[in-house]
DNA sequence: TCAGTAAATGAAAACAATTTCAAACAGTTT
DNA sequence: AAACTGTTTGAAATTGTTTTCATTTACTGA
C-alpha cells in the first residue's frame, strides 16, 4: 500500500554495518575498508537505496540547492542568464529553485522568504533595484547572494554584469559619428540604477563630448515588452528622434517593427542599437546592432562566484564586471 | 558567531506552551484556544521564528516543491509553459525546482533521479519521447507526474497538450486551399511521437484527402534551431516545396529568414505556417501565420492537474487536450 | 611482545519540525 | 454532584540523515 522506503537503516543492518559506516560510503569518506565499501554497495545496489535530500539536509544543513529569482522566465535576457547559471549549478551539483517576480518588489520580498525558509544555501538574483526591505532581508540572512545583470551601486553583495555605463555610452558614440543630433535613449524606470544611474550617464556623457545639449523630450521610460513598441516610435518621432539607444531587445523589436510598418528605411530613416544580443537581435530583418553581452557567461559566472561563497572560499573580488562589445549589424549604417 | 536560528523549541519555551501547539498555530489548526494562539502569534512576532521548511518535509514527507524538466529555458515555446507553471505553483504555495535536460535522454533520467532524491511532491516533464527507462522511473516512485506539452502513447501518465494531429491537418489544409500542391513538412525527429506520430499522420491525412501523393522528399527532420534555417530552406528548394508547415518557431524564423535574404517575397513566393504561438510569431515581418496554442495555459493547467493528483483529488481526465485554432498572419495568404 | 599510532567502525546525539495519543479542562446534561 | 461530551494541550515518538566522539582493530617499529 504505503511506498516502503529503504532508508539508510535498513542498509546498515543488511550489510551488518552501522548507519555511521553507510553514510560514510554513501558520502565518499575515504576512511572504510574496501571490502565494508564493497558489501555495502552491494546492498545499496541491491534495494535500490536512494538517499532522502531532505533528511540530509535537515542533519548537514546544506540543501545542494540554491534559490533564482528571476523578473520573467519568458524574457530572452534573463532565460539566457537562467540557463548559464543552470548548468553551472548542475555542474556543481546544486538545483536551482527558480522563481518568477515580474519585478514586483513585495513578490520579490516574499519570494526572498521563502527560498530562505526552504534552507537554500544560496540565491542569485536578478531584478532592476535593491530595495531596502530586499537588501535588509540579504543581510539578516547569512545566506549568500550574488546579483546578475543587476547593480547594487552600494556594492554590499556579490554581483556579475557589464559596464553599463560605458556600454552606453560606446553605443551613443556610434550613433553620433554616424552624423546623429538627435539620438534618444529608451529604457524602463529611472529608478533603477541600472537605467537611471548608469546608462543615463553613459548617454550623457557622450552627448556632452559632442556637445550635444541634453534633451528630456529624446529620454523615454517605457516598459520592456514588444507590444509598446508603436507607442515608444511614436514618441520618438514626436520628440523628432532620427536614432535611438534601446536597453531591451524585445523593446526594440517592437520598435524596429514599428519604424518598418510606417514604411521608413532602416537604416537609412532611423537607426538603432540595442542592448542585450539576445537571439532576437539576429531573427529581426535587418538584424539588430547591439551591445554584445555575454549573456550566458553572466549567469554561469554569477553561479561560479555563488559557490565560490557558499564555501566560504576567498574571492578575489565580489563584483565582477563581464567584457561587451558592440556589434554593427543592420540598424545602423 | 554562528547564525543562531530560532527554532519552535524558542518559540514554545518563550510562550509557555508546547511545540506541538506553536505547530498548530502556525500550521492555522482550529484546536487553539484564541488567547493561546495570540500568545504564541506575538513570541514568533517578537522573536522573528521562520519554520525551517526542511524540518517541515521530513516531518510530513511533504515539501511543497515540485520539479520541472525542461529542455531548454531559453526556448520561448517551454519557457512560456515554465511561466504557467509557476503561476500556478505558486497559487498553490508551491515551488519549483527546474531542470534543463536539453532533451538528453541520460540527462532527463538523471535529473529525475536527483528530483525524486529532494522528495519533491510531483513532477512536470517536458521533452518529447518518453523512453523505456523514464517511465520504469516514473512508475517506481509513486510521485505524481504531468506532462507539458508532451504525449505519452500509452497515456499512463497524466498529459496536456493540444491535438497535434487535427492541427498539423488544418494547417496543411489551409495550405492546401491555398492551391500549393508541394507542400513540406519540418519537423524535429519522428522518434518523438508527437512529430512521427501525431503531426505526420495529420499531414499525411490531409494529402490523402486531396489526393496527392506523399513525397518522402518534402519531410524533413531537423533541429530546432535558427541557425539551421538556411540549411533547411536549401532542401526544400531543392525538393521544390512551395509552402512548409514548420513545428517549431525559433526554426519558422530560420526558414522565413532564408527565404527573405534569397529574394523571395512571402508569401507570394513561399507560404509559411509555424505552431507554436509564441512571441516570434508577431515580431518577424511577415508576422508568421500559426497553430495557436495556449501556451501559458498548457503549462497552467498542467500545473493543476498535478495539484489534484498530489491531493489525491479525484481527476475527471489524466490527458487533457486543450483547443487550439489556426490564425492565418502574414506568411500564408 | 608490546607500546604507539593510524585507520575503521559504531552508538547515540543532533537536526527542527509534525503527528499520535493520552490527559486535562470546560461546559452540558441528568 | 456525577456523568458525559468536546475542546485544548503536552509528552514523546517519528522522520532519515549526518556528525561527534569513543572504541575497536590493524599495523609499525623498538
Amino acid at each position: 500500500m504505503d511506498k516502503q522506503t529503504i532508508t539508510i537503516y535498513d542498509v546498515a543492518r543488511e550489510a551488518g554495518v552501522s548507519m555511521a559506516t553507510v553514510s560514510r560510503v554513501v558520502n565518499g569518506n575515504p576512511n572504510v575498508k574496501p571490502t565494508t565499501r564493497k558489501k555495502v554497495l552491494d546492498v545499496i545496489d541491491r534495494l535500490d537505496y536512494r538517499p532522502n535530500a531532505v533528511a540530509r539536509g535537515l542533519a548537514s544543513k546544506k540543501t545542494t540547492t540554491v534559490g533564482v529569482i528571476i523578473p520573467d522566465v519568458t524574457n530572452l535576457y534573463f532565460s539566457s542568464l537562467a540557463r548559464g547559471i543552470d548548468d553551472i549549478a548542475t555542474m556543481y551539483k546544486y538545483n536551482i529553485i527558480l522563481a518568477n517576480s515580474d519585478e514586483n518588489e513585495q513578490k520579490e520580498v516574499q519570494v526572498l522568504n521563502t527560498l530562505l525558509a526552504k534552507q537554500v544555501d544560496g540565491v542569485i538574483f536578478m531584478g532592476n533595484k535593491i530595495t531596502e526591505e530586499l537588501r535588509a532581508e540579504f543581510s539578516r540572512s547569512r545566506t549568500p547572494v550574488v546579483l546578475a545583470g543587476t547593480v547594487d551601486p552600494d556594492e554590499q553583495v556579490g554581483s556579475v554584469n557589464i559596464d553599463y555605463e560605458a556600454a552606453t555610452k560606446d553605443s551613443v558614440e556610434m550613433l553620433l559619428a554616424n552624423g546623429h543630433q538627435k539620438i534618444a535613449f529608451v529604457s524602463e524606470s529611472h529608478e533603477d540604477p541600472i537605467n537611471g544611474q548608469y546608462r543615463l550617464s553613459g548617454y550623457k556623457q557622450a552627448l556632452k563630448a559632442a556637445s550635444i545639449a541634453y534633451d528630456e523630450e529624446l529620454v523615454i521610460q517605457s516598459e520592456y515588452t514588444y507590444k509598446v513598441g508603436d507607442a515608444v516610435f511614436e514618441q520618438l518621432t514626436k520628440a523628432g528622434a532620427t536614432a535611438a539607444v534601446v536597453a531591451d531587445d524585445e523593446l526594440a523589436v517592437g520598435v524596429l517593427n514599428a519604424a518598418l510598418d510606417r514604411g521608413l528605411s532602416v537604416p537609412e530613416d532611423f537607426e538603432l542599437i540595442t542592448s542585450n544580443n539576445s537571439k532576437l537581435t539576429e531573427m529581426t530583418r535587418p538584424q539588430m546592432s547591439t551591445v554584445v553581452q555575454p549573456l550566458y557567461d553572466i549567469g554561469a559566472v554569477a553561479m561560479r562566484l555563488l559557490t565560490k561563497l557558499m564555501n566560504k572560499e576567498e574571492t578575489d573580488e565580489k563584483t565582477v564586471k563581464l567584457p561587451y562589445h558592440i556589434e554593427g549589424k543592420g540598424t545602423t549604417k
